[in-house]
DNA sequence: CGTATTTGACCAGCGC
DNA sequence: GCGCTGGTCAAATACG
């Protein structure tokens, strides 16, 4: 299947220049230190705001710092399974959570924290704005984004942290059936184990796309 | 003029 | 059953 799809553009590095974008993953251990949590992951069963990424380290989205040193982005499947040297810090990929309303099947979630002065980060795919609106739990309003990609039907919800205004939290839901139009790809081969490291979304395969043959 | 965004209204799910 | 809340729709508006 396709991937969530979370390739950064160049663009969303333009924007995280003036917004000192960067990753930086939150270890689930660090669950647990905070009561209170991020009102846009209050709706996902067993997501709490320490289960996603926070983007909080400077300069390291910019392209100029993901040719030196890509950080081992996506895998196959076009998520973060390898983002950092050790794996104590993966993203957490929410596919097919049960909820009481028996919704959300045949969905994946996918959520960012990244400390950013802009909330329309271009992460390389087209979005178009429906709706907005404010959240109890959150003195910032929620902005609800549709992929303009015809035939695709990935939404994704950008807020700000409550606690901390200076972030930004996008929660990716659904798949994208399409290639993004300004996906990102590099690879780069470790010096020490000289394996490569290939980051981008996943390419679709016009055999894998129909028959889906895993 | 075409496209994207804004924004209030509407709807559905859930808790009380 | 009712009210609250979150999510979506769609008409109006803004912008290129």
């Amino acid at each position: 299947m396709a991937a969530v799809g979370v390739p950064f553009h160049a663009t969303s590095a333009a924007a995280a220049a003036t917004s000192s974008m960067a990753y930086e993953f939150v270890p689930s251990q660090s669950h647990g230190s905070s009561s209170s949590t991020s009102s846009l992951l209050d709706d996902i069963p067993g997501f709490d705001i320490s289960d996603f990424i926070t983007f909080d380290q400077p300069d390291q989205f910019a392209p100029a710092a993901a040719h030196q040193s890509p950080p081992r982005a996506m895998d196959a499947g076009g998520y973060f399974g390898n983002f950092s040297n050790d794996n104590t810090h993966t993203l957490r990929n929410i596919t097919g959570v049960e909820s009481g309303g028996g919704r959300r099947d045949e969905t994946s979630r996918i959520a960012f924290r990244m400390k950013s002065e802009v909330e329309t980060l271009d992460d390389g795919y087209k979005w178009r704005k429906y709706g907005k609106k404010s959240v109890k739990n959150s003195p910032n309003p929620r902005n609800y984004y549709r992929c303009s990609t015809e035939g695709c039907s990935v939404k994704k919800r950008v807020e700000r942290d409550r606690e901390d205004p200076s972030y930004v939290i996008t929660t990716y839901e659904g798949t994208h059936n399409h290639l993004s139009p300004g996906v990102v790809y590099y690879a780069s081969q470790d010096t020490v184990s000289g394996r490569y490291y290939v980051a981008g979304c996943q390419m679709p395969h016009p055999a894998a796309a129909s028959s889906s043959s895993s």
